[in-house]
DNA sequence: CAGTGGTCTAGACCACCGC
DNA sequence: CGGTGGTCTAGACCACTGG
């Protein structure tokens, strides 16, 4: 099932000491809630809990762990902290299913008479694969020669267009969206990565910028050519910390709103 | 030395339960080390530990409070993520001094040559009384009919204007600026805010949007009337959580980059 | 060296959830 | 009701800082 993943990853993986499987020993200086977190993020990104699913309770994964109470939730709060599992007083210690919408509405005021929870349709207008180009294999750590499907899609709202999407997917991870028929594709796409290519995604960064329309995007959005723009720049990250999308959004630059908390 | 702002914010004291003083013991339903937490930032907020300086010893507080060392650490932890508190180990727990710079330079890609590490230069243009509008009243919780003060400040980078604002600053918390040279003002507001006026800024919140430069605005950034600008509004807030600056800052669109983190 | 915060233990009891 | 995570205790020892 994570074949595909490997296969593509094989160069990251050897290289990276991030998520390697952690010594039966905290190393010296290491902390033992700290060995105990990456022993279990190790079996969760190798699978050993599905996301959705319940870890063993606390007392069960402090006894087996040889480690007291209170070590162990040191351990789960950093997990907790990196979005990894989520924990619910009563129910148990769970495995986060992923980003279910990490809208690009919250960077965008589009106008709507009621409600602001509604989601904007998704037509896809081209799909094809290529090779990764210089930029694309720089911002994924994708290596050279891989290739990528690549998409572009428009997101309206009732009926006006109001978003124009270029996304980049790794192959063969995405293999099962180079074929399928796009009018039947979800209008979220992260669940639909989850569903049909078993791909979630924990994390993501956007990058905002300004810009012009081209004609080509213009027309698309029904905006003048050379309309200012709103560009987000989205590398989305897997469970493992890869990069599995990129994703470049332009929008009306007037209706572009974003609000960032500053300590 | 608290008096002005007792003035200044009488009403939204009375009604506010966020930052009153707690009860001598924790209310039903509620965590001991939260209410630690509130009695302790009272503490704070009140004055009771200057900025700058640190608190008793881990074990004196808990001891004085009558409280396990743990608990303390967990009320501890509140205050550290809020920001209000800073700790180093082997040297004690500190009460931040407030923001530094939180340049609005992280919103701006401006070119230099060699370090980024450079501060613009700042002048103000602009300086006069007046009451405060609507529209401050409502961003800032101000009292309707309070007067505030009113700045034009321009950035350069090596003599090349970069950065527009609009300052409104509430008196007479702010009294100290109103007839001082402006010539002789630092280039960094926020530390002379405390020097001066005795108010740290521990938070802010800034909304970012895109428009157009008026043709007074273009002429003192030296583009063109019309020229697309990214607009950050910023609310920054007090220890006690209470507005004491709105800002409006315009810079080239095109300069404009932020990156921002979704998990 | 003495004093600080950081880690860790082995318990106890409480609050919440679902059956 | 039994099982879960959340709170709290009263210690012990370690790691870092400064004089």
């Amino acid at each position: 099932m994570t074949g595909a993943l490997n296969i593509l990853y094989v160069n990251i993986s050897i290289n990276s000491t991030a998520h390697s499987a952690p010594a039966d020993q905290p190393a010296p200086g290491q902390s033992r809630y700290g060995w105990l977190a990456a022993s279990l993020r190790a079996r969760i990104t190798q699978g050993e809990w599905v996301p959705g699913t319940a870890l063993p309770a606390e007392a069960a994964l402090a006894k087996e762990h040889g480690v007291a109470l209170g070590t162990l939730r040191q351990a789960l709060a950093l997990l907790v902290a990196e979005s990894l599992l989520e924990r619910q007083h009563g129910r148990g210690t769970f495995v986060r299913a992923g980003l279910g919408g990490a809208s690009m509405l919250r960077f965008f005021r589009f106008r709507q008479s009621d409600e602001r929870t509604t989601t904007p349709n998704s037509s896809i207008l081209k799909r094809h694969v290529e090779l990764a180009s210089s930029d694309v294999t720089d911002a994924s750590e994708l290596p050279a020669g891989a290739s990528v499907l690549q998409l572009q899609r428009l997101r309206s709202i009732s009926g006006q267009p109001c978003l124009l999407e270029q996304l980049t997917l790794p192959l063969p991870l995405f293999d099962a969206l180079t074929n399928s028929d796009t009018a039947a594709w979800d209008d979220l796409l992260y669940p639909m990565y989850q569903r049909v290519c078993n791909v979630s995604i924990y994390r993501a960064e956007d990058t905002l910028s300004f810009g012009l329309l081209t004609p080509e995007q213009a027309a698309l959005l029904q905006l003048d050519a050379g309309h200012p723009c709103a560009q987000v720049q989205r590398r989305a990250f897997d469970m493992h910390g890869h990069c599995v999308e990129l994703r470049t959004t332009l929008g009306d630059a007037f209706a572009f709103q974003y609000t960032a908390q500053i300590r």
